[in-house]
RNA sequence: GGCCUGAUGGCGGAGCGGUUACGCAGCGGAUUGCAAAUCCGUGUACCCCGGUUCGAGUCCGGGUCAGGCCUCCA
């Protein structure tokens, strides 16, 4: 079965098709270094992180190359510094080491490449010096402006006419530009301003150019797929594909800078647009000190990635409840081995854009299933006794296949329930476990419940089973 | 104003022209010293009005409501 993904810019699901099989290639529009990410930020973050699992399993491991940058200039970087009297680096360093901590919490895999602006000046401005040459582009004034009206497909990506766009702008127009919509490759830094050396003066990069100019140099034009939240199809990409497509030449199609095009829908906090500029973000950071990050990932994976997500505590608790039950089908099960079948592909579900919640419900089935072939009444009859054994197995071997795709699942199920007890506490319960154990043989059943009151106090939970007591924490 | 999404049972959330999604919670039962966990069973749904069709949450038209982009933004 093939992989489909929906198009942005062609407005439609396709079956994907890499340009080369040896090297597929990915980018994923990154983070600006001068916080901390908020939840709606790490959406992108493991959505892709799914695809690129995917893209890996299908292509192989070393062909595929993924690329996610690190925006260390803006203004914002550059206000923090000034208020910390430090360089941008300090504070670009130290939130990029945040950023990647955080969402390794989450279960994301490394980029390939995590390319910064500052280390691609000149990849950046050799691509302003092919636009202006190909006559995209122009200088004013210590500036260097994108000429839109020089590329007839400008606004093919967001579905807008230049004429929509004159029509409806809200924007001040600087004298300097020819257009209103021309939008900044190069400015002249402020006073105080890092800066770098360009033909056109002293001066930094425009916000989209560093894309663009990143995505040419490190992976190569056109690449595969670009993705991305929604927000930023206008005017990010909108202009990383003017520029992408007018820097090259005899090139002048949109495909030419990337070949498919996802956006990731939004995070809403009471159906409400989760925003930095809105103040109603729930950091990354704050959020795994209070549940395991793959409950967080869990959660943003449980509606299909194009759907906006209401992020409530209710998802939060829900999902940890479904961790919960899968956990302990892969406890009970542990000595299941894995068996693969050909006629069985977990990943199909995923093969349909991404449908992760049908993902969800997959991995449900089958940890169900994996409980019935083991314990139940199918063992009867003699064929039974042996098919359910391999049953099971294929099961397992699935249930591991998508759980691994999907980036979940992967913990010691017994290191799960115990959520990060350390050794003290551990070593505790397990005494007291030990000691209810033998009140229960003499059916002293007060003393057994005193007990289990006493490991309900430190926040354990106790279920008896078959085979002795397991325990998690609450 | 322009462009674009979405509206599914108490909640989360798939699906797609014709059979149970799935999960959480609830309810009934099994099991258990009790509880938890587990197992079995179970109810409730497709925003409104038209249309197409033998048949429509599923397609088409209109409406209502909600949200997004057009400005930094995942």
């Amino acid at each position: 079965m093939k992989l489909k993904l929906q198009d942005t810019l062609k407005r439609e699901k396709r079956d994907f098709v890499p340009r080369d099989p040896k090297r597929v290639t990915l980018y994923v529009c990154g983070p600006t270094v001068y916080n901390h990410a908020h939840i709606g930020n790490a959406r992108p973050v493991v959505v892709f992180d799914v695809l690129f699992r995917l893209l890996r399993e299908i292509y192989g491991v070393d062909h595929v190359v993924y690329a996610r940058n690190i925006t260390d200039v803006d203004d914002k970087i550059n206000q923090k510094a000034m208020d910390e009297g430090v360089d941008i680096s300090v504070i670009t360093n130290r939130y990029a080491d945040i950023y990647n901590a955080d969402m390794a919490a989450l279960g994301a895999l490394r980029p390939t490449l995590e390319p910064r602006v500052t280390a691609n000046m000149d990849a950046i401005v050799s691509q302003i010096g092919a636009l202006i040459n190909n006559g995209h582009a122009y200088a004013a004034e210590g500036h260097v402006l994108f000429d839109v009206a020089s590329y007839k497909s400008y606004g093919s990506l967001s579905n807008r006419s230049l004429d929509d766009m004159i029509a409806g702008a809200r924007v001040e127009v600087a004298p300097y530009k020819k257009n209103a919509q021309d939008f900044v490759l190069w400015k002249p830094s402020k006073e105080g301003e890092p800066r770098w050396d360009s033909p056109w003066g002293e001066g930094r990069p425009g916000w989209h150019i560093e894309c663009s100019a990143m995505i040419e140099a490190n992976l190569g034009l056109p690449i595969d797929i670009h993705g991305g939240g929604h927000d930023l199809i206008f005017p990010h990409h909108e202009n990383e594909i003017a520029q992408g497509v007018c820097a090259q030449h005899g090139h002048k199609h949109e495909e030419d800078y990337a070949r498919y095009w996802m956006h990731n829908g939004f995070l809403t906090m009471d159906a409400e647009k989760m925003s930095k500029s809105l103040g109603n973000v729930l950091l990354v950071h704050d959020l795994i000190q209070q549940y395991p990050g793959e409950v967080v990932r869990w959660a943003l994976l449980s509606a299909h990635y194009r759907s906006p997500l209401n992020w409530t505590k209710d998802l939060l608790d829900q999902s940890r409840k479904e961790l919960d039950y899968i956990y302990g089908v892969l406890l009970r099960n542990k000595n299941v081995p894995l068996k693969a079948h050909q006629m069985e592909n977990p990943l199909e579900v995923l093969m349909d854009d991404l449908n992760t919640p049908l993902a969800k419900s997959k991995l449900f089935e089958l940890a169900k299933n994996v409980e019935h072939f083991v314990n139940s009444e199918v063992k009867r009859t003699e064929l039974a006794q042996e098919v359910a054994p391999v049953a099971a197995s294929i099961c397992m071997y699935s249930l591991r296949s998508l759980a691994n795709v999907l980036g979940v699942l992967q913990q010691d199920p017994e290191d799960w329930f115990k959520g990060g007890a350390d050794d003290d506490l551990s070593a505790k319960v397990e005494a007291l476990l030990e000691a209810r154990k033998t009140a229960r043989a003499e059916k002293n059943w007060g003393e057994a419940d005193r007990i289990r009151d006493e490991l309900n106090a430190l926040n354990v939970e106790v279920m008896d089973g078959p085979q002795g007591a397991t325990w998690k924490i609450k």
